[in-house]
Parts: C-alpha cells; structure tokens; sequence
DNA sequence: TTAGTATATAATGATTTGCTTATATGTGCA
DNA sequence: TGCACATATAAGCAAATCATTATATACTAA
C-alpha cells in the first residue's frame, strides 16, 4: 500500500483523538473486532449518548465506520483511511483488550450478530 | 531495553500531550536537537510563556528534560523515559521539521551554546 | 550593583471537552 | 398499529485547555 506523506496538523488531531482513555480503548478493540453502542455501554460503565458521541468523533474524521445489521449499528476501524498504518502502529503497542469482550460473552451480553 | 508494558490509561496521557500540534512538532524537533525556549519562541510564531506552558507539561510526565547552561534553558527528549520506545514509534512516522531549524540558522537566531 | 536577556509562574478569560438528561429516529415483532 | 429496544442528536453544565498579560526569578555583563 501506498503510505501517504503524514501531516503534522493530521497527526495532531489524530493522537488528541486517541488520547482519551475511552476512545483509545474502543480503537484498540474496534481494530480486531466490530462492536455495537450497546457493549461498549457495558464496557465503560457510561450512557450510551456518552458512547456515541465518542464514535461520532472518531467516525467524523473517519478512523470507525459503522454497518447496520437489524437492530443494531456495528462499528469497525477503517482500514481504509490514509492515516491507518500510522494508527496501526500506535494501537500494535497497547496491550490486548480482547478480555473485555470475553467478560461480556460470559454474561452472554456480546451482540453476535448474523 | 527492556520494554515496560504499556498501560492504557497512561498510553492515553501520552497521546493526549502529542495531539497538540505544538507539542507534538516540539517532540518531533527535541527527539534530535537540544532546543531552548527563545528558538520555540521564534518557530512557532506564539508568546514566551505558552511556550513555557507547553514545555512545562512535557517535563512534568518526564517527556522532557531540561539543562540550563548559562543564560539559556535547553529541553531535550527524555529518551530514558518508561515509555519513550512508544513515543519513539509514533514521533519515526512524523516528517522531519529540521528545516525550522535551519531557519534560524539562516537567520542567525539559533542558539548553539557551548 | 544595575540593566538586559531568558525563563517560569500567576491570574484571567474564551473556547473546547466530556459528561448528563431529555428527546427524536429507526428497527423488529406481537 | 403499537410497544420495546438500539441508537443519534440536542441542550445544558462543570471541568479542562490554551492563549494572553503581568510579574517574579535567574543569569550575564558592564
């Protein structure tokens, strides 16, 4: 794949996106495996408007985008956009938050769609 | 190096000073080159204490360090920082911003102590 | 010691951020 | 159709952020 040429003003906005530990977590995830509003909810403790406002900015510059199946809207990084190798390798160095997802497959709370 | 393992919550600080642009050109330049305020001062066109500010947080999670030699201060990159391996990856992928140094250089107000 | 330069800190204010509550929209199903 | 669930959006508010101006501190050189 063609890298593009990294713009600092781009990288800036980017890592302020990252910077929050909600979003930083939900990208991590999102990066490996689509989730819908209602598990992140579970996941973070917190209303599910203060979800969707962190997707809505992560998904305004394009880092997430979302596919609805039914009742639910599934959201997943987009591999596609221009900065994505440069988020790859940021969200590579954190550790694995798959454990979230599994606590929630237990309580049998995962949406699993199709 | 033995690496730390990265902790989310502290992944997120990190990248919350990065999304700045100031900061993050800041890193970029210090990653290299010794710095003093007056030089940032003089680069990124703005006052000497929201200079000093953005510097201040930068040292105040250890990014940073600074050595006074006479009348100036120089910052530095703290490469011995827990997470600096981390920061390291992120600051490889910026375009290089030597020629705001050359800059002064050129115009003969880069401070070169010592 | 005094003036000039470099830097830090304090105080203030405008803007942004991230939550909350309330409400609207969209889908599935009885 | 009507209700339940999932999600988005709007409005309001407290806290954080980032600049500014004013002032304090530290060093150099005359």
């Amino acid at each position: 794949m063609l890298q593009t040429a990294i713009e600092m003003e781009k990288a800036a906005l980017i890592l302020k996106l990252l910077g929050d530990k909600t979003r930083l977590t939900m990208m991590k995830l999102l990066d490996h495996h689509a989730c819908c509003v209602c598990e992140f909810v579970e996941i973070f403790k917190t209303s599910q408007p203060s979800i969707s406002q962190h997707l809505r900015k992560l998904r305004d510059i394009g880092l997430v985008k979302e596919e609805r199946k039914g009742q639910w809207i599934f959201y997943s990084v987009n591999k596609h956009h221009e900065y994505y190798p440069f988020i790859e390798r940021i969200l590579n160095q954190l550790p694995d938050q798959d454990e979230k997802l599994k606590e929630l497959e237990i309580k049998g709370t995962r949406i699993t769609c199709c």
